[in-house]
RNA sequence: GGGCGAUUAGCUCAGUGGUAGAGCGACCGCCUUACACGCGGUAGGCCGUAGGUUCAAUCCCUACAUCGCCCACCA
């Protein structure tokens, strides 16, 4: 016993152990004894934004992963996990931007297009390096050798040919419509980009002029000088008699034509029952507007100043206007009302900038659209029949092709999925996937109001366009937006295998076994996926989905930057060992629940670290060789064998049903206190170990004196089986005693992480 | 407004149609030759409230309450 330790270190071995499960090349299963016989399990990793460091959900995230891929090779799967990086687009250029002008007080104006492009992506390559070196101290298997990055040169090929077969599909065109513009980050953003924050707000009632007959009611009176109509529901009797009419009237100085028109979605009970329309600086108003005909004027501009607005408004920030219209009115006295009410502010997730929607000439992807799917293997969805994207969606969730655990989510999922609308991929920022489109001057001028999409002045190219392919000529322009991240994050699963070329990682490997995001992913990727997988590859990107939650505080809040509440997962490791946090995490963790971080857990988990250690340190004094042979003599033989295979099975059971910690719990239980507690000790008798009068029943040790070779074996077979169960979940520590067994003679197999998991 | 989740020991959380569990903490006693990062023991819970189903409910059903999240946005 003298050369080992009373406790475990554990940074004195974890990076020891690392580097010899790399040198092994076990982490590429391509490797892996008799791969070729074994069937596929494969695990895209999740890539995490190179925006910073990792943070504790990523190590969460990334344990509950490397957990299962852990056990699914034990258990002979040619288990792939690949690893990546995800470029984060407007997240990391709002970051860089920020960090960049407090150090050199310089924007992206200070630059060109590319110069400052080089500049992110050299941030960008730089937080990925770190990131790196931290997913290594966690311990994970992945396969180093698939590392991808969705901004590299593969991924540009796959977004490329993603884009380019959407668009000859007719699933990506161009349209002029109102979507959020996040004033700050001076970009176009999606609807799921965006947070709400309650705010008290006033909803004024008025009327735009004395001869209107009508008032209405609104929080943003500022809006109203772009009104096109006034609209009502058709069946309200107060103003039927007005429907159709149309009023020419002046309002803050700006001339309005106001036409009134009845709408079933006008909800009579709401304010007046009476709705201001205005078509460019509101979603519904747009789809009213364009319901009804009806052409309405923008007096908004990009940075949330009123323009176009009358000499009153001109060159004004919104909040301004706002307060000069009010104060018109009601010198006017047309103010009738004004009432404060809660509603909700939008801003943009990244930046924190307003929200302002605005008329812009965007590109989008068509989930309505039908299209015919040539070749399909989607449920529900027979090859060359027509479907649409929402449709893809939809059915393979729906019949089951994908299983999303736990799940309830399923519910949400279709829930989001009834109220989808058009996906506005192009931003107005440099970082990012380029749109693959040229626009060719000589052809024709590029229309102002984009309503010639696919016309011969825009080209999809995979392959940068030197020449017209209509005319030839050279005079091309390349379009100067950029995609939304979460379009190439779309592609994960299969442009990281190599897609859009064939490869045999393609057919091996795809479609992955398992995704495991957080559940507020769900929108963002997870139905991007299956979108892409669908349209791309006629398949499903995974066969399940299991969301876990999210790390909170001990004060149940979200770890994040503002709060400056994170805690380095890192710095953790380092005080109590790689193996401990993971088993805190995992621990008590159930399925989609989100868990509280409790330093004071990953201080337990240590301790049973040190349990487990010092178990194998009397094993490893009381049994010096090994001989297979064994059998239940003694009553404890027997408990403590029928607690052992209890605790495979269910140990088995769980982790197949993504119940780590029903599995962690049993095992660690099974232990500490049925092994350890109980069958140690009796041990100590059966092997003629105690002296000690008063725990050694009279007689008793006399008859154990020919259980001691017997009971070795047990007490060597027991530990053996329990860092198997273990492996997955601690993995360093189980590996390190396996390698002091294997020194000893007392296991065959070099590495604990390819052992057979025990049945 | 719609949906979802939570409500179980002081704290953080598991769990099950049939006498309630873990980790941490508390209290008492132990430096027993694997481990004081430990051992043995003790205390502590009408399993949110009210109904219902059942021989039996913490678990299933229905309401309600409180907290949290997601979605919609009534302008």
């Amino acid at each position: 016993m003298a050369d080992l330790p009373k406790s475990y270190d554990a940074s004195r071995v974890e990076n020891d152990i690392y580097q010899m499960w790399l040198k092994s090349g076990y982490f590429n299963p391509d490797n892996l004894p008799d791969a070729k016989k074994r069937k596929p399990f494969t695990i895209s990793l999740p890539p995490p934004n190179v925006t910073g460091a990792l943070h504790m959900g990523h190590a969460f995230e990334d344990t509950i992963q490397d957990t299962i891929i852990r056990f699914q090779r034990m258990r002979g799967k040619r288990a792939l996990w690949v690893p990546g990086t995800d470029h984060a687009a407007i997240a990391t250029q709002a970051k860089f931007e920020k960090e960049h002008y407090k150090k050199h007080a310089k924007s992206r104006h200070d630059y060109s297009r590319q110069e400052f492009f080089e500049m992110i992506q050299k941030f960008a390559l730089a937080n990925q390096s770190s990131i790196l070196s931290q997913l290594h101290k966690l311990g994970l298997s992945l396969d180093w050798n698939r590392l991808a990055f969705t901004l590299d040169k593969e991924r540009e090929l796959a977004v490329r040919t993603a884009f380019k077969r959407m668009y000859d599909a007719g699933l990506i065109y161009r349209g002029y419509r109102v979507v959020n513009w996040d004033v700050k980050g001076q970009t176009t953003i999606s609807d799921d980009e965006i947070d709400y924050e309650e705010i008290k707000g006033v909803l004024y009632t008025f009327k735009y002029s004395k001869d209107f007959p009508i008032a209405i009611s609104t929080t943003r009176p500022e809006t109203k000088v772009g009104d096109a109509a006034v609209a009502v529901h058709p069946e309200d009797e107060r103003y039927k008699k007005f429907v159709g009419q149309e009023f020419n009237l002046e309002f803050v100085g700006v001339p309005l034509r106001i036409k009134i028109i009845a709408d079933k979605e006008i909800d009579p009970a709401y304010g007046t029952g009476a709705v201001g329309v205005t078509p460019l600086h509101s979603m519904i108003d747009f789809e009213i507007a364009q319901r009804h005909n009806l052409a309405g004027k923008q007096v908004i501009n990009e940075f949330g100043k009123m323009k176009g607005a009358g000499e009153l408004l001109e060159g004004k920030k919104t909040a301004e206007a706002r307060v000069i219209i009010v104060n018109w009115l009601k010198q006017q006295r047309l103010l009738e009302k004004e009432e404060t009410i809660t509603q909700n502010l939008s801003r943009a997730q990244r930046t924190g900038g307003i929200v302002e929607p605005l008329p812009k000439l965007q590109w989008f992807v068509d989930v309505n659209k039908k299209f015919v799917l040539s070749k399909s293997k989607l449920s529900g969805i027979p090859s060359g029949s027509e479907t649409t994207l929402k449709d893809i969606m939809r059915k393979t969730v729906e019949n089951g092709q994908i299983e999303i655990m736990p799940e309830r989510f399923a519910k949400t999922y279709f829930h989001w999925l009834d109220n989808l609308r058009d996906w506005c991929i192009s931003r107005q920022i440099i970082y990012g996937h380029r749109i693959p489109i040229w626009y060719c001057r000589a052809c024709q001028a590029i229309s102002s109001q984009g309503q010639n999409p696919g016309g011969p002045t825009m080209h999809a190219a995979i392959k940068d366009l030197a020449k017209c392919p209509t005319c030839n000529s050279t005079d091309l322009e390349k379009d100067t937006d950029t995609l939304d991240t979460w379009f190439s994050s779309g592609l994960w699963t299969f442009s990281t295998l190599g897609w859009p070329k064939e490869t045999a990682d393609l057919k091996t490997y795809h479609p992955t076994s398992v995704m495991m995001p957080g559940y507020e992913i769900l929108f963002f990727w997870v139905a991007r996926m299956i979108l892409m997988s669908g349209f791309l590859l006629g398949d499903i990107p995974f066969h399940q989905v299991y969301l876990h939650g999210i790390v909170r505080d001990k004060q149940g809040r979200k770890f994040s930057k503002s709060l400056s509440n994170g805690i380095d997962p890192l710095e953790m490791t380092a005080k109590y060992g790689t193996d401990a946090l993971r088993v805190a995490l995992v621990f008590g963790a159930a399925p989609g629940n989100d868990v509280i971080f409790d330093e004071q857990k990953v201080k337990g988990m240590k301790h049973f670290a040190n349990k487990l250690w010092n178990i194998a340190r009397f094993i490893l004094t009381n049994v010096q060789s090994k001989d297979h042979k064994f059998e239940a003599t003694t009553e404890a033989d027997q408990i403590i064998l029928k607690g052992l295979e209890r605790t495979v099975t269910r140990a088995t059971e769980n982790l197949e049903n993504y119940r780590l910690h029903e599995a962690a719990q049993e095992i660690y239980q099974f232990t500490w206190h049925e092994f350890a507690d109980k069958y140690l000790e009796v041990s100590k008798y059966q092997m003629g170990l105690s002296t000690m009068e008063s725990v050694s029943p009279a007689g008793t040790r006399k008859n154990f004196e020919n259980q001691k070779g017997n009971t070795q074996q047990i007490l060597l077979h027991c530990l053996i089986t329990q860092l198997k169960l273990l492996h997955p979940f601690m993995p360093f520590i189980t590996e390190h005693i396996w390698q002091l067994l294997r020194e000893r003679k007392l296991v065959k197999t070099r590495l604990l992480m390819i052992t057979q998991w025990p049945s």
